[in-house]
DNA sequence: CTAGGTGCAAAAGGTTTGCGGTTAA
DNA sequence: TTAACCGCAAACCTTTTGCACCTAG
C-alpha cells in the first residue's frame, strides 16, 4: 500500500500554493477520500462527509474536489467527463487527448507487451486495459 | 494508419453472430465512424448521420452504437460511463475496475519505463498518461 | 405472427452554475 | 472590506427508458 495523507499543515499549504484557502470542508473531503481509499464518487464522498458534517452540500463537496485536484493532492481516476466517444479500429491500441484542442488521436501500442510488464497483484483477472496519453497535439504544440 | 472498415456482408455476419439484424441505421452510424475517424461523440454521430438520414433519432444513435460495440465491430474509448471517481495516491500507479463489481484499485506501475516503450508519433508531447485495467477483482474472481 | 428496430418524449444520473448570505485574510 | 466560500436550487448535458408504431424473418 502506497502511503497517503497530509498533515493540515501540507494541506495549508498546498492550497494556498494553488489560492485556495483550507477550510474545514476541504480538510473533511480530502480525509474521507485519505480513509476508505476505495475511489468513492463525489456522491459517495458526499453521504460520508455529511456524517461528520450534516449542512454540507453537492455543490461544495464539487468545490472542495475540484480544488484538492486543482492543488496536486487528489486525482481523477475517470477523466473525460464528457461524453464518451467511439473508435471503429479494433486494433489493439491505445489513445492520445490533445489537451488542448480535445482532439483524440489512435496511438500503436508494442504487441501484448505491456501487461507482462506490469505487476498485477495477484488474484485479479486482467481481461484488458486502456491507456490514455495526454497532452498536447502536433497542431496545437506548434502553436506555442 | 491502421486499415478498418467492413463490407455490408462482414457487418452483416458480426450483428447476426451477436443476435442483432443489419439495418440501414446501423449500416449509416459504422460508415460514418469509418469515414471521419476522429472518435466522435454520440451526438456528433447523430449530426452527421442526420446529413444522409435526416429522420434518424438520437435513441437511435444510442442503440445502434450500443448493437455496434456489442458485435465488436465499434470500441468505446471513454469507458466508465458512470461518475467520476477520486483518488488521494499521487504517486505514479495506474487502475483496476472489477467488471463485476465496480471496485476500483490501484495498480503499481513500473517506474517512467512505459511512455519510452509506445511510439508516440512524432510532434505529439505527452504529459501523462493514464492506465486502466479491466478483469476481475479476486473477490469476484474466486466466486466463479 | 412476433421479436426486434425506430422515433418521440420524458426521465434519470452526474455535474455545473447563479444567487444571496457568510466567513476569513 | 472584499475576495473566497458556503448552501440551495435550478439548469445543463449525456444517456436511458417507456411507449406506440413499423418492419423483417
Amino acid at each position: 500500500m502506497i502511503s497517503v495523507g497530509n498533515s493540515s499543515d501540507q494541506l495549508n499549504e498546498r492550497l494556498a500554493n494553488s489560492g485556495f484557502r483550507f477550510t474545514p470542508h476541504r480538510r473533511q473531503v480530502y480525509d474521507v477520500l485519505v480513509q476508505h481509499r476505495d475511489h468513492p464518487t463525489a456522491e459517495e464522498v458526499f453521504i460520508r462527509a455529511k456524517k461528520v458534517m450534516p449542512d454540507i452540500s453537492m455543490a461544495t463537496v464539487y468545490n472542495c474536489l475540484d480544488a484538492l485536484v486543482k492543488s496536486g493532492l487528489v486525482r481523477l481516476v475517470n477523466l473525460d467527463r464528457g461524453a464518451t466517444r467511439f473508435c471503429p479500429n479494433m486494433a489493439d491500441h491505445g489513445h492520445f487527448v490533445c489537451d488542448r484542442c480535445g482532439g483524440v488521436f489512435d496511438v500503436g501500442l508494442p504487441p501484448a507487451s505491456l501487461g507482462m510488464q506490469i505487476e498485477i497483484p495477484s488474484g485479479f483477472k486482467v481481461n484488458r486495459y486502456d491507456i490514455a496519453f495526454h497532452g498536447q497535439c502536433p497542431s496545437c504544440a506548434s502553436q506555442g
